[in-house]
DNA sequence: CTTTGTATGTTGGTATAACAACGCGCGGAG
DNA sequence: CTCCGCGCGTTGTTATACCAACATACAAAG
């Protein structure tokens, strides 16, 4: 793993480089390359693994009995997944973890993270900490997706989604990083009905689009 | 707060009564009480203490900008809700809680919680161990009432959520801590409809309720 | 260039959830 | 007791999301 990819990793935010290099193998840390489609992990099993997204994207999705799916997240590089399940090996995953594209992904022990460190070092009491934050940065995530897609219609769920992209990227034109039928999924809406509503937001003077391009002409009533 | 009903506190599992006394004024302690109702925290507010609910009840709700409400959580004698914000003590709280019924609040500083101890004491050590567990189970149920949500019919949504009741309380009759609209809320449909389901549901034989009981009669098709 | 495949946009018919309005039963207050 | 409020159930209407089917655009491969 490229180093220079742990500057921009939360879950290692205020450790040395130097640190990092003692502390992987103590984390019986392992890297591992994926292909684009490719199951990192599937629903089911169970895991005691964090996994640090090194280079490329993930997908976190539900796939539900009656054959619809969902995805519940996108993690790019330097994001962190799998973190609950690790913290709680015996429960089952209820999701897939899938490539979105090709990628390495780097696999810490989360119980080593937790325990090892005997002699109380800087970096174990920094790393819990920071893990703590991400966990509550991704329940904060969650709750901002129900919200999302607790109202009813399409384009509310859509003004709502639209609006947080633009506060993210701070500024009205950005790039989203779902598909069509992947957007759809997130915000669990037929996708010819979503397309269908983007074309009515754009004809009534709202948005701007062009694939996962859009602008945002006006306040999305909020 | 009495005592013995720290044993039945997750985040405290682990640690000794004996200890217990001496750590709560470190976590600079507070406890009150609430009326059935009343706010304990609003949306917009930052908070940098967790909840532990030592008696009675509350609801995490979100109300929306237009109106509508949906309810994220139902907390009860030992449970903990907070953590998340408190965790990220910058972050502006996306939900209310309220009193489901009169009860009282200890409040715990999640800041000395994760510095406080110098020492390396046992109980300190325990308890960050127990927050992340903690943590990563609320991220669960906020999977679990995602998939619950999924489904476009109330129908299934109810299927779901009794279900998933049902192996909670591990038979086919139990109690439910939500009044219809407050269930509705929370499976994010109009409650006359979940009344109008819920009669079509019994008259199919699928299940038996009266007000806040119910009996599963049949397997909910999963 | 043509062919093929995939992602996206468009349309019409249908199912169903939301909505509004009302009736009913129950518990509390006067 | 009656009156009132509140939670719950019922019904009919309306809006809208789903669905299937097709059209279009773009990209990769032959």
């Amino acid at each position: 793993m490229d180093t220079n990819v742990f500057s921009h990793v939360v879950l290692f935010r205020g450790i040395q480089m130097e640190e990092m290099r003692l502390l992987l193998p103590c984390l019986q840390a392992r890297e591992r390359r994926y292909a684009k489609g490719e199951v990192i992990c599937r629903a089911g099993e169970t895991i005691s693994e964090l996994g640090v997204v090194a280079s490329g994207s993930v997908n976190v999705m539900v796939n539900y009995y009656w054959g619809g799916s969902s995805i519940f997240g996108h993690f790019e590089a330097g994001q962190v997944f799998g973190e609950t399940y690790a913290a709680l090996p015996e429960r089952e995953l209820l999701v897939d973890v899938v490539a979105a594209e090709d990628c390495n992904i780097l696999f810490l022990n989360l119980n080593k993270l937790l325990t090892t460190c005997q002699k109380g070092c800087a970096w174990h009491h920094q790393i819990i900490r920071n893990l703590i934050s991400l966990s509550a940065e991704k329940n904060l995530s969650l709750s901002t997706r129900m919200m999302q897609t607790a109202p009813k219609t399409i384009r509310e769920r859509l003004s709502l989604y639209l609006s947080e992209q633009a506060q993210r990227h701070g500024g009205n034109h950005f790039t989203i990083p779902y598909s069509r039928q992947q957007l759809a999924d997130y915000l669990s809406v037929d996708r010819s009905a979503l397309s269908n509503e983007l074309s009515k937001m754009q004809q009534d003077g709202l948005i701007r689009f062009h694939r996962n391009e859009f602008t945002l002409l006006k306040e999305l009533d909020l």
